[in-house]
RNA sequence: GUGGGCGUAGCUCAGCUGGUUAGAGCGCCAGGUUGUGGCCCUGGAGGUCGGGGGUUCAAGUCCCCUCGCUCACCCCA
C-alpha cells in the first residue's frame, strides 16, 4: 500500500529515517562534532533558506547548482527565496552579518536541497556535516580541514576511499591558464562532445571534468593548472602536499577535478567511496575560497572548508560494513499482569534512575508482553503481577544469556530494591 | 531536463502461452501452555494485483495513457 498511496508520499527524492536506522545518524553526527569541536569549530545555525542572491553570488551564476537546480520561491512580500543547495555560502553569510572575530572556525550540519533526478545516492534533499574555517589564507589550515575530514571518515571505519587533490590558482594565475584552455580547445571544438562546445568560452575548466570518451580524448593532452601556478599558488600548494604527506595522508592529484563552484581557489579536494557501486559515489569534497567573502561584498578574508554528505557516507559505511548498530534501545522491560500501573510506576523509577525502559500498552497477555520484550533487546524483564504486587515483590527475569550470571534466570527482589537491583545487574554487564 | 528497468499482502517475491473464491516465505496477532519470551505446531488478520481507459465471453496476465519507484546521463554530498 506505500507505494501505492497516490497521495500522501515523501516528495520524490525526499526519505524519512526511522529508527532503528536514524541512530546511525545521531552518531555519526555526534562523533563528527566531537572531533571537530576538539580543533575549535563550533556548531553554527542558520536558516534552511536564504534571500536567492546568497546562493547565487555565492556559489556562481555559471554553476548548475544555481542555474538549474536550486529550490527558489517567490516569498510573500515579494523578495524570492531560495532553499540551502549546499553549506558554505550560508556560514559565509552570516560571518558578513556578524562579524565574529578571526579566525571564525564554524561546523554545521543541515539538508541541502538540488532539484535533480534523483539517482542512487542523490537525492532533493540530503543532508551534510561540513566545517567552514575564515580568516588565515595559511595552508596549514587547508592541511588541518582535510585532515579532519580524512580523521572523520578513519573514525566510522571507511577505508576504501581516495583522497583527490588539485589546484585552482587565484586571480592572479588562473585567468591566464583558462584563456590557454579556452585557445586551445577552440581549435579543438569539433572534438568536444556536444555539450561542451557552448562551454568553451563560459567556462573552459568545467570541460575539463566531461566524462565523456571524446571529451576525455579531446582534453588528455591539456596543460594542467598545477603547472600555471604562480609563485603563491605553487607554494601553497606545495605546502599543502608535504603537510598531507607529514600525516602520512594518501591523495592522488586529479588535475580534472574542477568542482562544480564558481568559489574555489587554490586547494581543491574531493574524497570518493570505493566501495559504493553507486555512480555517486563522492562522500566529501571541499576546498579553499578565498574569493568568496569579497565577492558577497565583505572584506578580502580567505576560507577553507568542506561538506560531507551523510547519506553518501552510510552508503558507504553499508558497503564496507562498518559502523553498524547494535538495536537495541531498551535495557528493562516491564511486564504488568495488573492492568499497567506498577508499569507506570517501575517504569518511571528506573527511568528517573537512568535506564531505558519499555512497557506495553492495552493490557495484554503475559506471553505477549514477554514476546514485546524479547524483541526489545532489553536484558531484564520486570513481572509485575497481582502476586508480586500484593508481596510487594518484583520478578526480575533474565532475558539474554549472561544477563544475570550464573545466578539462574529469574529472581524475586523486594519492590523496594529493584531499581538497586536492576542498576548492580546492568552495570556489572557494562 | 533525457534515457533504461520495475510497480501483486507490512517486507521479499511466485503467478506458464489471458480461464473459476490471487499464492508463498518472512513479519504481525492469537491459541497450543488459566503467570513466562526466543524454537516448534495450529489458526487468523491483511490485497481497489499503482491508477484510468481499451480489446475480449473472460485481464494480475494483452494494448494505450497516466502516476510512482528505481538506475543511469549531466552535476554534485
Amino acid at each position: 500500500m506505500t507505494d501505492r498511496s497516490p497521495s500522501l508520499r515523501a516528495p520524490r527524492g525526499t526519505h524519512d529515517v526511522l529508527w532503528p536506522q536514524s541512530a546511525r545518524w545521531e552518531r555519526l553526527v555526534a562523533r563528527f562534532a566531537t572531533l571537530v569541536e576538539r580543533a575549535g569549530y563550533g556548531l553554527t545555525l542558520t536558516p534552511v533558506f536564504e534571500d536567492a542572491t546568497v546562493f547565487r553570488r555565492g556559489i556562481g551564476e555559471g554553476s548548475d547548482v544555481v542555474g538549474k537546480e536550486m529550490y527558489e520561491f517567490v516569498d510573500r512580500d515579494g523578495t524570492t527565496l531560495a532553499l540551502r543547495p549546499e553549506g558554505t555560502a550560508s556560514i559565509v553569510r552570516a560571518f558578513l552579518q556578524h562579524r565574529p572575530v578571526l579566525p571564525f572556525k564554524a561546523w554545521y550540519v543541515t539538508a541541502a536541497f538540488r532539484h535533480e533526478r534523483p539517482q542512487a545516492g542523490r537525492y532533493r534533499q540530503h543532508h551534510q556535516v561540513g566545517i567552514e574555517a575564515l580568516g588565515p589564507a595559511d595552508p596549514e589550515l587547508d592541511i588541518e580541514v582535510i585532515g579532519l575530514a580524512q580523521q572523520f571518515f578513519e573514525e566510522v571505519g571507511i577505508r576504501a576511499y581516495r583522497l583527490s587533490l588539485n589546484s585552482m590558482g587565484d586571480q592572479r594565475c588562473r585567468p591566464a591558464y583558462v584563456e590557454l584552455l579556452r585557445t586551445i580547445m577552440r581549435a579543438r571544438r569539433g572534438e568536444l562532445c556536444e555539450e561542451h562546445r557552448d562551454r568553451i568560452e563560459a567556462n573552459p575548466l568545467r570541460v575539463l571534468d566531461c566524462k565523456r570518451p571524446q571529451c576525455q580524448a579531446a582534453t588528455a593532452d591539456l596543460p594542467h593548472m598545477v603547472d600555471h601556478l604562480c609563485g603563491d599558488c605553487r607554494a601553497h600548494f606545495d605546502h599543502v602536499r608535504s603537510g598531507l604527506d607529514d600525516l602520512g595522508i594518501r591523495y592522488v592529484i586529479d588535475h580534472r577535478l574542477v568542482r562544480g563552484f564558481d568559489y574555489y581557489t587554490r586547494t581543491t579536494f574531493e574524497f570518493a567511496s570505493h566501495a559504493i557501486e553507486a555512480a555517486q559515489n563522492g562522500i566529501g569534497g571541499g576546498g579553499r575560497y578565498d574569493g568568496l567573502v569579497e565577492a558577497m561584498g565583505g572584506p578580502p578574508t580567505p576560507g577553507v572548508g568542506f561538506g560531507i554528505g551523510i547519506e553518501r557516507v552510510l552508503l558507504a559505511c553499508d558497503a564496507e560494513k562498518v559502523f553498524e548498530l547494535d538495536a537495541a534501545m531498551v535495557d528493562v522491560f516491564v511486564v504488568d499482569l495488573t492492568g499497567g500501573s506498577e508499569a507506570r510506576r517501575l517504569a518511571g523509577e528506573l527511568r528517573r534512575a537512568g535506564w531505558r525502559v519499555e512497557r506495553s500498552f492495552d493490557d495484554r497477555s503475559m506471553k505477549a508482553q514477554l514476546r514485546s520484550a524479547d524483541r526489545s533487546g532489553a536484558q531484564l524483564a520486570m513481572i509485575v503481577g497481582p502476586t508480586e504486587r500484593d508481596h510487594k515483590v518484583v520478578t526480575v527475569r533474565a532475558m539474554r544469556d549472561g544477563a544475570m550470571g550464573e545466578g539462574g534466570r529469574q529472581e524475586t527482589v523486594p519492590r523496594a530494591e529493584v531499581v538497586e537491583f536492576v542498576t548492580e545487574v546492568l552495570t556489572r554487564r557494562g
